[in-house]
DNA sequence: TGTACATCAGTGAACGCGCGTTCACTGATGTAC
DNA sequence: TGTACATCAGTGAACGCGCGTTCACTGATGTAC
């Protein structure tokens, strides 16, 4: 087992490239077998020769794009990085390009209601990338740098996929800008910077 | 139209109800109509007699479900109550009790991926949320006061929906909590009070 | 060098199941005379 | 007061469709001799 010929390494990829798309861009439902074996250039049938399940295919994608969200996200970025993250983020692009950037929104809502199989390795992949925000943030800190990284973590989350539920609606943009400004304040409050009134 | 029995109008009220009840627990996607009718003490054929489509059902349960909760988390409360709101929202109980309190974590999800149709519903819902919760911010404030309460929305929503996501890992504790500290620490940020060491 | 056979990735139709929706029917209640 | 009929909420089986999964088969490539 592990063993594969090149050929089928390459149909593998193309299967968990496609999945990382569908999944980000219509959740975990909305990524149905078929269209996945479509969009790697394959048919259904052959599917099952490189995964057990859908199950686990799910797992693959979500590990593979959470891992690439962060590659992208955090690229080049040190402590006092928060506020570029912020912006990165929270942006009207990361909003749009459905297909690419963070999972999390097209899956935590499955995951919380009726798809528990896919909990431990979305905790580990949040996990992930909690850590990876905690290094951005300033210290000292009056609060752990872990608890800043966890809220922050909520509020980009929770500000992009209201962003992205509301699309075309005027709250939408508006979520975006507040959450990039609410998140600044809440890293520079945890900083223990008094200059509040900074642009 | 509009004219209707007491006996029709008590089933009605039963099925809004079971189907608030499911949606919360188990989003759209879960909430099946025969299981909501069942809920109701009724049987699925009877269901079309009261709503046009599951889609006109949802709608409805998401609006009543929305209501209910504004109605609980800001009872009773003024300018200055975040601090009470966030501790109320960001509780164990309220991520443990899957049936009642707020819908969003069950519904954003699918309405951004793929449930466009309930969208309009979605935000005017979350506006009427986002408006009760600015009316609890303190003033003056260095940012404006509909943003502050943008931001704390999308921290409060992602923070209950990745607590509930998460369930029975450590991160969904840690994750309420700092959400909780998070919050509070950039409320007091806006309202310019520099006493950031307070505990 | 050629022939027979094995291996292997992928195909596409079919299966089983669950869901939203429809519809002929039932049983209770109200109304006309 | 009793009988025939209409109305109405609800029943439960059936329909159509979509999805994950299975499976007999195909066509290409490699290997033995």
């Amino acid at each position: 087992m592990g063993v594969k010929t090149e050929q089928k390494q390459r149909s593998y990829e193309a299967i968990v490239a496609s999945a990382s798309r569908l999944l980000r861009e219509r959740g975990i439902g909305g990524a149905k077998v078929a269209d996945v074996m479509h969009g790697a250039g394959l048919t259904v049938g052959g599917f099952y020769a490189h995964f057990a399940s859908k199950e686990s295919l799910v797992d693959e994608a979500l590990r593979a794009t959470a891992r690439e969200m962060r590659e992208g996200l955090f690229a080049g970025l040190g402590e006092g990085g928060v506020e570029r993250v912020l912006r990165r983020y929270l942006s009207a692009v990361h909003r749009d390009e459905t297909t690419k950037g963070c999972p999390f929104p097209a899956v935590v809502g499955e995951v919380g209601t009726h798809a528990p199989e896919h909990r431990e390795v979305l905790a580990e992949q949040l996990e992930s990338m909690v850590s990876a925000l905690a290094e951005t943030v300033a210290r000292p800190s009056v609060i752990p740098v872990r608890h800043v990284a966890l809220g922050l973590v909520a509020l980009m989350f929770g500000g992009l996929s209201l962003a992205r539920a509301t699309r075309g609606t005027p709250l939408s943009d508006e979520m975006l800008r507040a959450c990039r400004a609410v998140g600044a304040l809440a890293a520079r409050a945890a900083e223990g910077t008094t200059d509040s009134t900074r642009k």
